[in-house]
DNA sequence: ACTTTTTTTTAGTCTTGGCTAAAGTTGACC
DNA sequence: GGTCAACTTTAGCCAAGACTAAAAAAAAGT
């Protein structure tokens, strides 16, 4: 790999884990990063040290890491390449959802500002990816995501719809096998009659 | 760059500058490799080691490096991506030409099989590039190239079709602005009104 | 508050692929 | 056939990024 590369994997790890949350911009654990990048937690420390240098992240020794607005920017673009590329493999390649995402962090390395800006266009401007995840514009900024949540922490409803799935491609394949996409209507019933494991991993909007 | 990459490189520059004559495989020198690819040859000289490791490739000390028939191979599968992604960059993306070269060499390393298949699938299993490079099949065979030559090396002719080019991004790009690209008709008098170092790039076949 | 456990960092090593400088071959020219 | 130039290889070094083992800091338990 390239030292872009490395450095753009750290970058996006650090993206990922520091916003689960709806809060900005977390710090993150050095284990956390080296069990998410499967390497070893003093990998981390050295990489997270080069971030630093680059003023990309800051570091607060035994305590963890966070990305400083001008990473944020990068990681978003990272983000940003990803999913337009794993809408691309599904949407005009035919790959199904499951299958896209190993390729597509292949792609996301690409460097070629004229190549994502092409793409997105030919795309027709997606606001999200295959698996409902919102595509940041060029800008940083993202789609409206309101109104949706886990199914498993939507109390009462009626009728829900998939927007979004928080998954691995072994679990999405699974999920496509028993007809669930996005934009798939959910009711009361399948509360009970799909496996327990999913619930929170399906984002719902009630409808 | 991975292990990988550094090694799919060089397996090109072996393919690329050993099959410049119509012959098979030839033997091709430390230097060229060296200053095709922008590195010292004694960086050349331990990758080559490498290369004969693994099988792909023979070296006799002193005299050069080629492909074995198992190199061959791979170097055909890059050199097939390469071209089906340029073929993707200009006709689906709309990029012009001569910007595709360094956006396709780096797509050329992301590896997955269902790719290029699908790739080539959803470009109509194209026989040439943009550059009229013919593209090889998931089989290795090639479109058939007869009756192509330099224009340099076209004797008499009343009328002759640009079927390929030979040429840097910079000199492609020049040859766009005078109108010249794949298809276009060429008569005796643009022998003498082209600029003389084209001659030699443009690929023709009378017709 | 002190000890123990967990987490993180530092120290030092390995691998890959570059580089320079020096030594070895080849081949060309007299 | 001998000498010299060009090319190639070997030897030895550097940087990046991973690892293990050991030290240091923080957190947890008593």
């Amino acid at each position: 790999m390239s030292k872009t590369t490395h450095r753009e994997d750290h970058l996006k790890a650090l993206y990922a884990l520091g916003h689960s949350g709806a809060g900005e911009s977390e710090w993150v654990s050095t284990n956390q990063m080296a069990s998410h990048l499967g390497v070893k937690p003093p990998s981390v420390t050295a990489m997270v040290h080069v971030l630093t240098e680059l003023g990309w992240a800051e570091h607060r020794p035994y305590h963890g890491a966070r990305l400083t607005p001008a990473g944020e920017k990068l990681a978003l673009a990272l983000v940003r390449k990803h999913r337009l590329w794993e809408t691309f493999l599904v949407e005009r390649l035919g790959f199904e959802w499951d299958e896209v995402h190993d390729i597509a962090e292949q792609l996301e390395h690409v460097d070629s500002v004229a190549l994502v800006e092409r793409l997105d266009r030919y795309l027709g401007h997606p606001d999200v990816d295959p698996h409902g995840d919102p595509i940041p514009k060029a800008d940083g900024t993202f789609r409206n995501m309101e109104g949706v949540m886990p199914l498993s922490e939507l109390g009462e409803f009626e009728c829900a719809v998939v927007m979004g799935v928080k998954a691995n491609d072994q679990t999405l394949s699974a999920m496509r096998d028993r007809g669930l996409g996005l934009g798939s209507k959910l009711t009361k019933n399948d509360l009970v009659t799909l496996p327990q494991a999913w619930l929170p991993q399906l984002m719902v909007k009630t409808s």
